[in-house]
RNA sequence: CGGGGCGUGGCGCAGCCUGGUAGCGCACCUGCUUUGGGAGCAGGGGGUCGGAGGUUCGAAUCCUCUCGCCCCGACCA
């Protein structure tokens, strides 16, 4: 490709409304402009990106067997109204000119579905792996940072068809091997974590997380231990307990209704308190649920456990059924109680509200002065143990994830087929994401410096990208131009800096766009018969190479040594 | 949904408080010079100041409403 000819509109500066490393030099860099709040256009540099991308998912995917299709983005609202999913805020909803209620599908699950079990008939049409490369459109309620949360977005989608669930296991891990080779091949640095299985349903699930700042969960890693803190368990550290007690004794703390005053009050660590979380349950039960002072509530893990949505519970259902906010605790009320595994683990000595106002307990211990469940609520912490290693917090984006749905859609939408003993069996099913824009800003995110981008080999706009200086008609330009003919014919993705710019100019422009290796062809080139050759990475000076018949081949072996 | 911020030429900004008919840098166009790290000189084009209404002799500036965008939180198959 000849920069002359390129739409690559590169910015010297910063966008005002731009924060996230990805949609500063996405932006600067020419591959991406917006057109509304989370809507944006791929502009060719970017949308080469995005291809390359698309290239490597389709090679997996197709490796494991899958069988690309397309369906549509608009759909008929009715669909989803069996699964119960129309009801999802993020739905986008319109309707036709004859007032037929539409959405654009956020997910093809219904539509998948609902192909699938019209046209499997047996378990001998059975397993199928179907996947796509379409849009996806979602009315987030905030879109942010350029590509990373958008309303409208190409995904990967595939879908697993499976007779039981060992067949859904199979077909599972049969993800697991393409989606470690994609993210492998995309040149990425990536875990694949548990995960929450959230409004999807379904019995098990993972993400595959991009570490980088911009990064919108939370990872919890140690060797051999990856999760997202949604889901993440792990061994506390010990509490600082005051000695047990015979039974519990009061203890003056006016005005101490939080952990910090309560624990400078009362001159404890915040670990011997027990913080009372009161939350009242969409079948509107009210529930204590308990943990450490210095841990805090993990309301997907406490979601999960109640096996239904909460809220807070509001002061007036405080006041009334438990005491005084500020100064609850476990000790004689008649709500039921939910206690964090951490706090099972020591006997004695915690301090809690003694549903008094301006009065703590002291010497409280579970079991003896009131009744709980036991379940892990919490989320965890900075050092906590896995294995007797510490664990590590990191910010992540979520590039891609996979699902074991089990029947959640195909039993609503009368997916089935007939065993060998002709008895009809819902068809077992596995749902499996990936967000190419999502690994491009990722890859961005992971590889930036100062000057810009320094893309991974694999996923680059170009691979290299030949820097011509001189002006028109002079001798440089000549031979840069016999070069480029020598490099495309080479097979090598070449980018062409043939623009009438001064120097300066065209080395600043090869550092944002980032492309792996630079080959400068100058006066200096033409005098010493050789090529000078950088690495973007770390924008490393490599050997130079002779400029003669050669040149291509030389830069087609340079380039194998590269990332 | 709660909180905060911002809308002035393609991009980044000043002007607004204290009303007088729009300016700077970059980019762009023409010519000449220049060509190994975002060049120089000269000339030039482009904005009804997000929109609507109001106050006023006069509104980018003051008032009201509205739309859009960004950030934090909530939310996020």
């Amino acid at each position: 490709m000849r920069m002359s000819q390129l739409l690559l509109p590169t910015e010297r500066e910063t966008p005002a409304d731009a924060q996230a490393l990805s949609h500063v030099l996405g932006v600067r860099a020419g591959l991406i402009r917006q057109l509304g709040a989370g809507l944006w256009t791929w502009l060719p540099a970017g949308w080469r990106v995005h291809q390359k991308i698309e290239a490597i998912i389709r090679e997996e995917m197709n490796a494991i067997g899958g069988q690309e299709l397309l369906m549509p983005l608009i759909q008929p609202r009715e669909l989803w109204k069996k699964t119960g999913r129309d009801q999802i805020d993020e739905l986008f909803s319109l309707s036709d000119r004859k007032g037929a209620e539409m959405v654009l599908a956020m997910t093809h699950e219904e539509a998948v579905t609902f192909h699938v079990s019209q046209i499997v008939r047996s378990y001998r049409d059975l397993p199928l792996i179907l996947y796509q490369l379409q849009l996806k459109g979602r009315d987030e309620p905030r879109p942010r940072a350029g590509v990373l949360r958008t309303r409208e977005f190409i995904m990967k989608d595939s879908y697993s068809f499976d007779r039981d669930d060992a067949g859904l296991e199979v077909s599972y891990a049969k993800h697991i091997e393409a989606y470690d080779r994609i993210f492998e091949r995309s040149g990425l640095e990536w875990y694949r974590v548990e995960s929450d299985v959230g409004v999807m349903g379904g019995s098990g699930a993972h993400e595959y997380m991009a570490p980088c700042p911009a990064g919108e969960n939370d990872v919890a890693l140690a060797p051999g231990y990856a999760a997202n803190v949604e889901v993440a368990s792990a061994e506390p550290s010990a509490a600082h307990l005051p000695p047990t007690q015979n039974e519990p004794s009061e203890a003056p703390t006016p005005g101490a209704k939080t952990i910090e005053q309560v624990s400078a009050a009362l001159d404890l660590h915040p670990s011997a308190l027990l913080k009372a979380f009161p939350v009242v349950t969409d079948s509107e039960k009210l529930v204590l649920a308990i943990v450490r002072g210095d841990h805090r509530v993990n309301e997907f893990k406490l979601r999960s456990v109640l096996g239904e949505g909460f809220r807070p519970a509001s002061d007036e259902e405080i006041s009334s059924q438990i005491g005084p906010p500020g100064f609850i605790g476990p000790v004689g009320i008649q709500v039921p109680v939910l206690l964090d595994s951490a706090v099972a683990g020591q006997p004695g000595g915690w301090v809690t509200g003694a549903n008094k106002l301006d009065i703590h307990l002291l010497g409280v211990e579970p079991g003896r002065d009131f009744q709980f469940d036991l379940a892990d609520i919490r989320s965890v912490e900075e050092g906590d143990l896995v294995d007797g290693t510490p664990i590590r917090l990191e910010a992540a984006i979520e590039v891609g994830n996979i699902f074991k749905l089990g029947t959640r859609y195909s039993e609503p939408l009368g997916a089935s087929f007939l065993d060998e003993d002709g008895a009809e069996q819902s068809i077992v099913m596995g749902s499996y994401g990936i967000g190419p824009a999502r690994i491009a800003a990722a890859a961005i995110e992971q590889n930036a410096d100062e000057s810009g981008i320094a893309w991974p080999k694999a996923i680059a706009p170009w691979e290299v990208e030949l820097v011509v200086l001189g002006k028109a008609g002079s001798a440089e330009v000549e031979a840069g131009e016999k070069l480029y003919v020598e490099l495309i014919e080479a097979g090598l993705d070449v980018l062409f800096d043939d623009r009438d710019a001064g120097p300066g100019e065209k080395f600043a422009d090869a550092e944002l766009l980032g492309c792996p290796l630079r080959i400068t062809l100058g006066k200096r080139s033409l005098e010493s018969g050789t090529l000078e050759l950088q690495g973007r990475r770390g924008l490393t000076e490599l050997a130079s190479i002779p400029l003669d018949d050669g040149s291509a081949a030389a830069v087609r072996e340079i380039l194998s040594q590269l990332p």
